[in-house]
DNA sequence: AATTAATTCGGACAACCGTTTTAATTGATT
DNA sequence: AATCAATTAAAACGGTTGTCCGAATTAATT
């Protein structure tokens, strides 16, 4: 393929317009329109690449994924103690949310998309997995024996440090009057 | 105002489909014309009673967070210690979640259009402040002071374990594949 | 009983949506 | 240079949506 413009190609612009809009503005209350517009893509074109919007939307949601999870690696390979490892996963949510709260807010919509729809759900099901796997492999498992949340396995304590930090995060990201409220995720790394 | 028939009101029928339709298959998916079907009413009956379709909704979740805050107080009022209380919060999402989930659905369904739209980020917002309130009040405020949470404020302790407890339970109503995720709320109580 | 107000009903409208179709253009292959 | 495939473009289609309006019916008031 010769490339005549040094733009980029079609089907990568519309990718990160529809990235742009829906992230904004929400899946629901964003139409192919809007998005061709900004990508500067006539509307067909948007069927041509992804078919769907259904399908447009899950090439968001896997590129988005995937640039989710390798940072969320990332940041656990920094430190050593399991203390070290959740609050350096706790600070880089506070400061994601403060910095760049679009790519929560896409993952917040999904999660309501995947109430209804049974193939988003799977989508979300397997992000929610493999973070959780991520905090069981190199927190839990590295934790102090005494520590491991008296009683219960590590895969289900990881669930629950994972949903205290979906669940704060929530919050933040809808109240941004409270100053104080980011103050709440640093709450999780107390229990270490 | 005479009751010849013994039905209930048209705009109660009205609510009540509208709670029903919608905690089944999300607002964003359901017509006003199917809410006015199963409701037994005309479409333009919906207009005369609450104006709009966001009018509608304000009122089904009104009533529907009365409801769920009614039902957390008197929650809160059984047990005497933190972590009886804890507990008994515990068990109540974990009922909800098994046996009535579509409460938890149309919550988190709003939590999603909060997200997009002012007047329902303030009617949720004002939802999150009186649970979070009433567990700072009845759980946090009796806890020994040993516990506490080391160095933060019960308000923000507060904060962090009602996201717990909801983020914790997004992925218990998203994955029933794994019977035994409903253990990781439990978990949430260990730290009392 | 007569008048007024509140409710119920049926239908229509205008706008927007995702999708499809068909044609024009460009690039690659022989 | 000719042929074929891939891409870009423009326009239209069918369907659904929320909202609105005018008339019919019922209830309340005088």
């Amino acid at each position: 393929m010769h490339y005549d413009k040094q733009e980029v190609h079609q089907s990568q612009r519309i990718l990160n317009a529809a990235f742009d809009h829906i992230s904004k503005k929400g899946y629901a209350n964003v139409s192919l329109r809007e998005i061709a517009d900004e990508a500067g893509v006539v509307l067909s074109q948007l069927n041509y690449y992804y078919k769907n919007k259904e399908g447009l939307l899950v090439e968001v949601i896997r590129m988005t994924i995937k640039k989710y999870i390798v940072e969320v690696e990332r940041i656990l390979m920094i430190g050593s103690t399991a203390k070290e490892k959740m609050n350096n996963l706790i600070r880089y949510f506070q400061d994601m949310l403060r910095e760049n709260p679009n790519l929560f807010r896409l993952l917040f919509d999904l999660t309501s998309m995947a109430m209804w729809s049974e193939s988003f759900r799977n989508l979300l099901n397997e992000l929610f997995d493999n973070v959780a796997q991520l905090i069981e492999d190199n927190i839990l498992n590295i934790a102090t024996p005494e520590f491991r949340l008296s009683g219960y396995t590590s895969h289900t304590a990881a669930r629950m440090l994972f949903g205290a930090l979906f669940g704060t995060s929530i919050q933040v990201l809808l109240n941004s009057d409270e100053k104080e409220l980011p103050e709440a995720l640093s709450v999780i790394g107390s229990m270490f």
